[in-house]
DNA sequence: TCATGCATCACCAAGTCATG
DNA sequence: CATGACTTGGTGATGCATGA
């Protein structure tokens, strides 16, 4: 039997991520030749074109596609096992790790988790991207490293970590009229209402709920962020409605209160790709972020998973 | 139409490995 | 140890698609 050749995984690897013949022998350190045989070699291995032309370019297969991942955990792997001590010692680890979070989040938890994590790993960077959208196709490419949310959607071979449970509360300015007395369905429904919103969508679980009761609040206006929609109330008369522990720092000299309507309770999780499962800095760095939710949300930090 | 960028092919050189 | 087959990567040439 012939053994495939497992250079070429990385050379499939480097073409995937590229989508081009000649950038991925730049990547690869070969000439753009070098790289063509190598591709036709992949194609005579694996029975598939890959990469075809559409035009001046070149594009995957849906074979390719579905290898691609798959690809990609393998390369890191082979990596991680060939230099298993690089990351261990975290005095001296320099690393960007990029964790997916809204701004409720890196507002209430960014300063803390940097200070642990510096006093650790001083050369290691911490970058804040924000959520766009909750396509899990980032983690699975390693362009993130974590994931911080609800899950939803996930695909199926990703890691999920319960860090802490938050529920929504209604926030609105000093002085407001609802806060004079007692916060009554009807009277939290007579207001009108910020709806937090990356997709602009109008109603949510809260409507659901008035609408049992009869009530229909009217949505004034649609923020993507949470610190968006604290802000805006500040400045009207207008409800916001965000999770208690997540915009702590955000509602100082505000008025809080439980929503008047049950609604679920959230369990915020760290969510990752099994390719960082034995990453010795990816487990210190979610040690790392269990600590600080733990110490600043302890009362609600009751559904840790042990750590796998 | 022509310049440019890209993938691929033909040919060559260097290294590896099996064989006598 | 010498030799030849095989593999891999480089150079240069070629063909194709695109945009000015």
């Amino acid at each position: 039997m012939n053994a495939p050749d497992l250079n070429l995984l990385i050379v499939l690897d480097a073409l995937l991520s590229e989508n081009s013949v000649a950038r991925a022998a730049e990547t690869l350190g070969l000439s753009p030749s070098a790289l063509s045989r190598s591709l036709a070699r992949l194609r005579a291995t694996t029975g598939d074109p890959l990469l075809v032309r559409a035009g001046r370019d070149l594009v995957p297969t849906p074979h390719a596609l579905e290898l691609r991942v798959q690809v990609r955990a393998l390369v890191e792997g082979a990596q991680a096992v060939l230099c298993p001590c690089k990351n261990a010692d975290l005095g001296g680890l320099e690393r960007t790790f990029t964790i997916r979070a809204n701004e409720g989040f890196v507002d209430t938890f960014a300063a803390e988790l940097l200070a642990l994590v510096m006093e650790t790993a001083p050369n290691v960077r911490l970058r804040f991207a924000p959520k766009p959208d909750k396509s899990v196709e980032a983690l699975r490419m390693g362009a993130v490293d974590l994931e911080i949310g609800v899950v939803g959607h996930t695909g199926p071979e990703l890691r999920v970590q319960a860090l802490f449970r938050d529920r929504f509360i209604g926030v609105v300015r000093a002085g407001h009229p609802l806060a004079q007395e007692e916060v009554t369905p009807q009277r939290y429904a007579s207001f009108g209402h910020i709806s937090v919103s990356r997709r602009g969508q109008l109603s949510g679980p809260i409507d659901n709920v008035l609408d049992t009761l009869g009530l229909q609040r009217t949505v004034a206006a649609i923020v993507s962020g949470f610190p968006a929609a604290l802000s805006l109330a500040r400045d009207s008369d207008l409800i916001a409605n965000v999770p208690e522990r997540q915009t702590g720092k955000s509602r100082g000299g505000m008025f809080s209160f439980p929503l008047p309507v049950l609604t679920a309770t959230l369990t915020v999780s760290q969510i990752w790709h099994p390719r960082f499962d034995n990453d010795p800095a990816h487990r210190w760095l979610r040690s790392c972020l269990r600590r600080v939710c733990a110490t600043q949300a302890p009362s609600l930090y009751d559904v840790g998973a042990p750590e796998p």
